[in-house]
Parts: C-alpha cells; sequence; structure tokens
DNA sequence: CTTTCTGCAAAAATTTTGCACGGAC
DNA sequence: GTCCGTGCAAAATTTTTGCAGAAAG
C-alpha cells in the first residue's frame, strides 16, 4: 500500500536527516512498524521480527521504538494493566472512536476539538502539548443489530 | 470536607454490600482514595499508608486497589512508561490535564465536552458509552520556572 | 577507522501469586 | 470457629542498562 511505503520512507529519511545508521533490524522494525494497522507491542514487533531475524534481542526493538518516537515517527499509546502499544502509521495524536461491540476504529474530525483545547488553555493556564482522546461506543452497524 | 467523606461512604458501603471485610488496612486505604485528589499510585498510596502501617504490604495495596476498582469505586489511569494512577474521587470517566514536567494532574471542567460528544453522535452515529480524554502539557508554575 | 548498534544478561520497575498465619465477623 | 485478608517472598511482566563485540558509514 501507498500509504505504508510513504510511512517507511518518512521513517527511514527521518533517521537519516539525523545520522542513524540503517541497520537490517531498524530497517525490519520500521517497515512493521509502518505496515501495523493493529498497535502493536514491542512484544508483537519482536515477534514478528523473528522470521527475518532469528535472535533479534527485544532490547532492539526497545531501543529503536524509543528511537523512532523520539523523532516524532510512532505515537504511542498505554493502557493500564497491558504493555505500550505503538501507531506507526498516524504517529501524530488524534482521536479515536472505537466500536466496543465490532471493535472498528474510526478517526474522526472533530471540530470542537480545538474549541476544547482553547477552552483548557484559558481555565487552567496549561500550554497543551498533545493529547490522547478515545471515546468507546456503539457504532450505527451495531446498533442496529441489536436494537 | 464533605466530598472526602461521601467518597469515604461510598466506597466503604459498597464493600459492605458485598460481603467484604472492613479491615485496618482496606479502611485505610480507602481514606486514602477518598481524600488524595493527586490520583496516587499504588506506591503513592503504599508510602502515605507506611505513617499509620509500618510494614503494610505492597502486595495488599494492590488486592484493595483492585478490589475496589471491581466494584467501580475507582478510576484506573494508565500512562504510558509508568505506574497506573488511580482516582478514588471521581471514579467514572473524566478528562485529565497532565503536566509533562511535574506530572501534575489536574480535573478540568469542560463545557466542550458535551459539545464534542454530541459532535460525535451526529457526525458518526455512534453511541459514545465511555471515554478516556487526557491533554499532556506544561502547567503555569512550570511555564514561568523555564520562560 | 570511528562511532553507533546489537545481543546478551543482569538490573529495575511494576504487578501478580502461593502459602501460612492472623484477624474480622 | 470459619473464611477472608495480610505479610512475606518468590515469580511474572515489562522496560532499562552495561558491556564487549559487530557492523554501518
Amino acid at each position: 500500500m501507498q500509504e505504508s511505503r510513504d510511512r517507511y520512507k518518512a521513517m527511514v529519511d527521518k533517521l537519516k536527516e539525523h545520522n542513524h545508521k540503517l541497520t537490517p533490524q531498524r530497517l525490519a522494525i520500521i517497515r512493521i512498524l509502518s505496515e501495523s494497522k493493529e498497535h502493536p507491542s514491542v512484544e508483537d514487533i519482536s515477534r514478528r521480527l523473528q522470521r527475518d531475524f532469528p535472535g533479534v534481542s527485544e532490547a532492539t526493538v526497545y531501543r529503536n521504538v524509543l528511537l523512532i518516537k523520539s523523532l516524532g515517527e510512532v505515537l504511542e499509546i498505554g493502557f493500564a494493566g497491558e504493555s505500550t502499544h505503538y501507531d506507526g502509521r498516524k504517529p501524530h495524536p488524534h482521536p479515536h472512536i472505537v466500536c466496543i461491540k465490532c471493535r472498528k476504529i474510526i478517526d474522526p474530525d472533530l471540530q470542537s476539538l480545538k474549541e476544547m483545547v482553547e477552552e483548557i488553555t484559558e481555565e487552567s493556564g496549561f500550554e497543551v502539548v498533545t493529547y490522547r482522546l478515545d471515546f468507546f461506543g456503539i457504532c450505527p452497524g451495531c446498533r442496529t443489530m441489536n436494537a
């Protein structure tokens, strides 16, 4: 998919730009991040890596994901009680709407987000740097199914 | 504060209702949860507990927080890269603003949240059941410190 | 050839669990 | 007296770090 290739290239370019070496392991991790839509954990990435790099160290995956995150090319998604997940396809914060029945995820374009950030700045004096915004509910399809 | 006492009572009642025993340790953990505005971690709770219960086990805190969570009386707040925090004062979902410097967490009252839920319902047809909404930024104090 | 990167293993940090004793009811 | 809860220690997870050798540029 074109999108995956674009993300792959963007990540490689960012690495080059910051004079990081392009090791095969690193490139393989980037490939997995750019192709995975399911927000893989370090363990997921490591497991998929074994195919091409048997014996690759999990520490290497941690180090590289951390590096890529520091370059702003992957979004970290932490849930309580489980290991951290990563989104390398859309590295910038964005809201999600998740259907709790069919697990479908959509990325809405919320006009009210900008307004909300303004409200926060005004009310609390915080300078908003980033956010995470996930709504969980029942999608139209699932609502009609068991109405 | 009245609010703290109400929360304390609500948690105790819920325990009684489900036939859980009211041990001193358990009551002390509930007291801390009901009084803490800063969303303490298990470690935080455990440290504060030492005052009244020297030698209290961290495992006991874990077990009790888990129990109280299963009764719906505490909100679990997980962030990537650090231990899970808990809010016993507002056990239902609500937005957070987290300072990325001093880690302070505040609970804003956002008028625009209702509007955002409406926007989601209108635009996507989702029936919003729950959410998690966390903004990360720099609080006024930390902004002035290194301005 | 220099510097970074990797693998390994150990250490940290966080959370869970088994078991015997003790305390709430 | 009966269970449930606690303390302790060990185990299980998840993530970080030190170091020596390997490899990218």
